[in-house]
DNA sequence: ACCTGAACACCGTTCAAGT
DNA sequence: ACCTGAACACCGTTCAAGT
C-alpha cells in the first residue's frame, strides 16, 4: 500500500506537467490552456507549475515536440519523392488533427529531440534523391515554408471563406476571380497540400536533373 | 475657425479607428495594440470602438486588408514567371516590414478589398501564362502556401533557432544534420523564400509544358 | 527544493446609463 | 446614434513566505 499523501505533495514531475498539458491542449484546445487550468489538472497551485519551467512558452513548446516526435515512425521505403511527400503529409497531419497545438506551433519556435529528429528525416530523404548538401538545407527550407503555410492556412482560415472575396468589389475589378475562385475555394486542403509539395519536387527535381547533365 | 469640440465628440469614424490602430502596430507592434490603447489615442473610452466594429478581430482584419490594398501597385510587365516572383515577394515584404502585423496575418482570415485585388492579380499572371482556370485556383493556392509558411517562419522562428537543433539528440543519430544543417539555418531569408517560389513555378511550368505535348 | 497565498498589472467585452 | 462608467471574468507572472 502507497504512503499516504504527504501535506504538500512533492512528486510532481515535468514530465507530468506537460503530460497534463497535452490533454487539456487535445480535448479542450487552446484557450483551455492556461498556467492555472494546467495546475488545477496537477492538483497543484499555479506557481507550482514555475519551479519546473520558466514560463508558458517553453512549456508549450516541450508540448509540441513531443507531438512531433511521437509522430514519427520508421523510415518508409518507396522511392525518394513518395517519401517526402508522406512525411510532409504526416508532419502535417499532427497539428491538423491537434488545432489547437497546430495553431500555437505556427506561433511559436519548437525545438527539441522530436523535431531535430523529423528535420533529419528530411535531409535524409533529399540525400538518397542525390541532392548535394548546399541544396538540401534549402529544399528542406522549401518543404518547411509548405507545412508551415498549410497550417496557417487550414487552420486559421475557415474552408469556404475564400468565396467572399467575389462580393467584396465590384466584378468588373475581377475578371479573372470569376473562372478560378472556385478551385482556389472549393478542395480537400490534404491534396491542395500534397499538390503543391509535389510541384515543388518536380521543381527540384528538374534542377537536379539539368545540373547532371 | 472649427467649432469648438461638443462635450461628446461625434466625430469618430471608423476610418479614423482603423489608422490609429495601424500607427500603433507599426510602431509599437502586436501586444500595444489593446483596445484601450486604440481608443486612448482616439481620445474616446474604450467602449466607443465597440460602437464603429463588433470586435477586435474584425478591426485588426480591417487593418490588416488595408496594408495590402496600399502595397498593391501597378501590374508589372516582366514574363510571367518574374511577375510572379516579384509579387509574392512584395506580398511577403508588407508584413516582413510590419512584424507586428504579420504575426496577426498568420493569426486570422483577412477577407477585403486588397486581399480580393491581391488573389486576382495572382490568377492573372497565371491566366497570363497560360494555366487553365482549373489549374490557377490550385497553383495560387500553392503560392499562398508559401507565403503564409515564409512569414511564420521569418516573423516568429528567430534567425538562426535551428542552430540548436545539432545539440537536443546525440550526434550519432543525425548522420545528415553536420552536412546539410548550415544552408538550413544559415541563409537569407528572402532569397529562401525566392527559391521556394522558383521552384515551386518549375514544377508548375514543367507540368503545362507535360500538358500541351 | 518544492510548494502556497496574495497580489500586480493587465486583457476583451457586457451591461446599464447618459445625451 | 454615439458615447461614458463601472464592472465581470479572466490572463501570465512577481514577490514573499512557508516547510
Amino acid at each position: 500500500m502507497p504512503q499516504a499523501a504527504s501535506r504538500q505533495r512533492r512528486d510532481l514531475s515535468l514530465d507530468e506537467i506537460i503530460d497534463r498539458a497535452a490533454v487539456i491542449l487535445r480535448d479542450e484546445g487552446e484557450q483551455a490552456l492556461t498556467m492555472r487550468r494546467i495546475a488545477t489538472e496537477c492538483g497543484v497551485t499555479p506557481m507550482a507549475i514555475y519551479h519546473h519551467v520558466t514560463d508558458k512558452e517553453t512549456l508549450t513548446g516541450l508540448v509540441m515536440d513531443r507531438l512531433i516526435d511521437a509522430a514519427l515512425v520508421p523510415r518508409s521505403v518507396g522511392d525518394w519523392r513518395t517519401d517526402m511527400i508522406e512525411f510532409a503529409s504526416r508532419y502535417r497531419r499532427v497539428f491538423i488533427d491537434n488545432p489547437g497545438a497546430g495553431r500555437l506551433y505556427v506561433r511559436q519556435p519548437v525545438i527539441g529531440p522530436g523535431t531535430a529528429r523529423a528535420v533529419e528525416e528530411v535531409f535524409r530523404i533529399l540525400a538518397t534523391a542525390g541532392f548535394p548538401p548546399a541544396v538540401i538545407g534549402r529544399a528542406a527550407d522549401a518543404i518547411v515554408l509548405l507545412i508551415m503555410g498549410s497550417l496557417v492556412n487550414d487552420l486559421t482560415r475557415p474552408a469556404n471563406i475564400r468565396d467572399q472575396l467575389i462580393d467584396v468589389i465590384p466584378r468588373s475589378e475581377t475578371p479573372h476571380m470569376k473562372r478560378s475562385l472556385k478551385t482556389f475555394s472549393h478542395r480537400d486542403p490534404e491534396q491542395r497540400f500534397r499538390d503543391a509539395v509535389a510541384w515543388l519536387l518536380d521543381g527540384l527535381e528538374h534542377a537536379l536533373i539539368q545540373e547532371r547533365s
